[in-house]
DNA sequence: CATACGGTCCCG
DNA sequence: CGGGACCGTATG
């Protein structure tokens, strides 16, 4: 079984069984089933992630080193970027006095953070680091980030910029060649090579030998490479370039070095290390004609002054090669190699109209005068999930339960729900992969655990519409035949089937769209939940409110994880720290924020609690309305409803909390579920926002919001003086005046519910 | 090619 | 201001 498994795994990498989730050919696996199950073999690999549950956040990195071969990128990171520009001035004050192992003029081995391999530079400035944020450091690395920053020269690369790194990315520079009959395994040596073309050379990065082997001529060293800024390790690569192996010199104290030290390390390196060919084709012989990287069509390499460089593909072309020949460079900054170029008539053209740029003419890209580049209405997805196949059943390895994105795309973009638009991501041959619930179909009901959603279809989008009111009948066939085949039992495309046993359909993930707040309770409030695995308990066809006939499918939470709305959900996410994200670099438009104030402020906040459907409204409305067409719900048999009867002094003590009588009519709704819920519910309604635990101490607020008196006083301390839910002001000399008749009911439900505090 | 439970701009 | 028109985009 799957958690003897667990036990082993944890025994080797010490993530306790509750944290593990494990995954294998995108499917996660579960505790109940077994490795054979999951036709898991040996020498198989299995992804393991580690669950965060407690505050310190170690997650499992997996990092890709990314080196490119010829183009040298822009760093991309506006804030505590690596390269100066070289039109602003640098003008810090150099405080070289302040570093223990290194002066001006040190020649010294750098890792870039662009390239995450070793270069040498000479050591121009040590300035302070104004950022302070630790760059990743090599749990190996001797030294640690000391709050300086070394600008260093890359030594051969003339037009560059210096670069700004931590103490930990720089070291003395490794002169020293370590001999090839000298080198043992588990040293660790500087090397070559190259992560793209293991066979061609590369750049140099730290390696650890694992083995070396005598072959026919000379040595097979096999190696850990170390790349990339966070250290991953690529194991076990066959290291190609053996002639040039360098020791790794160790740091030393300014105040150890001797004359002779300082001598070495000032010394101007007589050969730089070769690095990554620019060409591996002619192997950058400057001589030999080469389509790669001299001139596209001849191949020459000669007259660099006059080849023009195409913007799309990057290789350079002698002007007079072109047809017809080019005179005189082009005015405008982009130009266009023929095979890039989208207009043939442009490229005739060329002598005399570079114009054009590469994107479609404004008339050819569409009639509409409205402008569309702002805003996330018509956005691209920027990323794709390539961790699971688009087809894949299940969780996405590594989103949470609970996770909200802003935007559809985001979620797109994160593989949960792919479609941009579409509620439902499927295959009419396979089954439907993820739904989303966003409130755009009148017939939804919304219960939590469980739901009623409408298949998609029926709608006139003539017009170039996304959605429509029902205008005809919908059919089990594209995505609501797709959601129907998630389900446990044979597929009937006229009456709908049943499922024989639930918990064996195919799962779904269901993401959950604030737009459902108008008709569900269990809406987040902003953007777009994942709220877990969800399965297909039957489906049948019935005429909707529009009255004419839309496909229904019940679906039920099959779900290990609590759900988001449930209070041991919301700790979850507490403890997870899931908050709303918004797209990378995203500039809020207007309209959004409109959207976001009237949440955060109270009196809107009233009206959206008024709109609640409560629970068992919704369970009545699935029943009736399947029960008109002769459906019979088999829950309602299993329902057991135990009012609870409130006690007397416990009645008395909720009356007199006459401040919070609207939060506490809407908990007496469930004293028909029983005692649990009520109790449940009273506890996820006196949530403190702050600690995630039921309010202690309580202070009631002019916006009507109960907050330990302790967090309180803690937001005070720093500073913030507005109500931690709603952000309404509360002013400094707001008196923190303890609502004692809260205080008594809740200690009169949750007996010593504080006692730890 | 058709389809789609987004998102924004524009107009009344 | 609110609701209607309608765009690019990903997917099958």
């Amino acid at each position: 079984m799957l958690g003897e498994f667990k036990k082993l795994v944890e025994k080797k990498f010490n993530v306790k069984p509750e944290n593990q989730r494990l995954f294998f050919a995108g499917k996660q696996l579960e505790n109940q089933y077994r490795l054979f199950d999951y036709s898991i073999n040996v020498n198989d690999v299995v992804q393991l992630m580690v669950r965060e549950t407690v505050s310190n956040n170690e997650s499992l990195k997996i990092s890709s080193p990314k080196v490119s071969k010829n183009v040298k990128e822009e760093t991309p990171t506006p804030s505590c970027s690596s390269a100066i520009s070289s039109s602003d001035e640098d003008n810090s004050e150099d405080i070289s006095m302040d570093s223990k192992y290194f002066k001006i003029g040190d020649y010294v081995d750098v890792k870039d953070y662009h390239y995450g391999s070793w270069f040498i530079g000479k050591l121009l400035k040590i300035k302070k680091d104004p950022c302070r944020v630790d760059k990743p450091t090599d749990p190996k690395s001797p030294v640690k980030n000391d709050g300086l920053l070394y600008v260093v020269e890359i030594l051969g690369c003339d037009d560059e910029p210096p670069i700004e790194v931590q103490l930990q990315h720089i070291r003395p520079h490794a002169r020293e060649i370590f001999p090839i009959h000298e080198i043992k395994s588990g040293d660790q040596v500087l090397m070559n090579y190259n992560v793209e073309y293991p066979k061609e050379r590369g750049y140099w990065y730290d390696v650890i030998i694992k083995d070396i082997k005598s072959a026919r001529r000379g040595y097979d060293i096999i190696g850990d490479v170390s790349v990339g800024m966070d250290n991953a390790i690529i194991k076990n690569c066959h290291l190609m370039f053996l002639d040039d192996i360098y020791k790794i010199k160790p740091y030393k104290l300014l105040v150890d070095r001797t004359p002779e030290d300082n001598k070495i390390i000032q010394l101007e390196p007589t050969a730089l290390r070769a690095g990554a060919l620019y060409c591996i084709k002619c192997k950058d012989d400057m001589n030999k004609q080469c389509k790669n990287c001299g001139c596209k069509i001849c191949g020459g390499k000669d007259n660099e002054d006059k080849q023009l460089m195409c913007d799309e593909c990057n290789h350079p072309y002698h002007m007079v090669c072109l047809t017809p020949p080019l005179k005189e460079m082009p005015e405008d900054d982009e130009w266009y190699c023929p095979s890039c170029k989208n207009d043939e008539n442009e490229i005739v053209k060329a002598g005399g109209n570079l114009k054009v740029s590469k994107k479609k003419t404004p008339e050819a890209m569409s009639t509409s005068k409205r402008d569309w580049g702002s805003g996330m209405a018509c956005v691209r997805r920027t990323k794709k999930c390539t961790i699971v196949p688009s087809n894949h059943f299940g969780p996405i390895p590594g989103v949470e339960v609970g996770t909200i994105w802003a935007f559809r795309v985001q979620v797109s973009e994160a593989g949960v729900h792919r479609p941009p638009v579409g509620g439902i991501h499927g295959r009419d041959n396979q089954g439907a992969f993820s739904i989303v619930l966003s409130g755009g179909y009148e017939d939804d009901v919304d219960n939590g655990d469980e739901f009623l959603y409408t298949g998609s279809g029926g709608r006139d989008l003539s017009g170039n519409k996304r959605t429509a009111l029902q205008s005809c009948d919908q059919t089990l066939t594209r995505y609501n035949r797709a959601l129907a085949l998630n389900c446990n039992a044979n597929l009937d495309n006229k009456k709908g089937s049943t499922s024989v046993d639930w918990k064996k359909g195919k799962p779904v993930r269901v993401v959950r769209n604030y737009k459902l707040k108008k008709h569900s309770k269990y809406a987040p409030q902003l953007g777009n939940r994942y709220d877990g695995i969800y399965k297909v308990v039957k489906y049948y066809p019935e005429t909707g409110i529009s009255g004419f006939t839309v496909w229904r499918f019940v679906l039920r939470r099959d779900d290990p994880t609590p759900a988001p709305w449930t209070v041991q959900g919301k700790k979850l996410i507490a403890r997870l720290g899931l908050e709303l994200t918004y797209p990378e670099n995203y500039v809020p438009i207007s309209e959004w924020n409109n959207i976001k104030s009237k949440l955060t402020s109270s009196k809107n906040k009233r009206t959206l609690e008024d709109t609640k459907i409560e629970d068992n409204e919704l369970s009545d409305n699935i029943e009736s309305k399947s029960l008109k067409k002769g459906y019979n719900i088999k829950c309602s048999g299993k329902k057991i409803k135990l009012r609870y009867e409130l006690e007397k002094e416990a009645e008395q003590l909720i009356i007199a909390d006459e401040s919070n009588k609207k939060y506490w009519d809407d908990c007496k709704e469930l004293l028909d579920n029983g005692k649990k819920a009520f109790l449940e519910r009273v506890e996820e309604t006196f949530l403190c926002i702050c600690c995630q635990e039921i309010v202690f101490d309580p202070i009631t607020t002019d916006c009507s919001h109960n907050i330990c008196k302790g967090c309180l006083k803690r937001s005070f301390n720093a500073s913030v003086f507005h109500c931690p839910t709603c952000r309404a002001e509360l002013g400094k000399t707001f008196i923190m005046k303890t609502n004692n008749k809260l205080a008594k009911a809740l200690l009169y439900l949750f007996p010593g519910y504080s006692a730890d505090r």
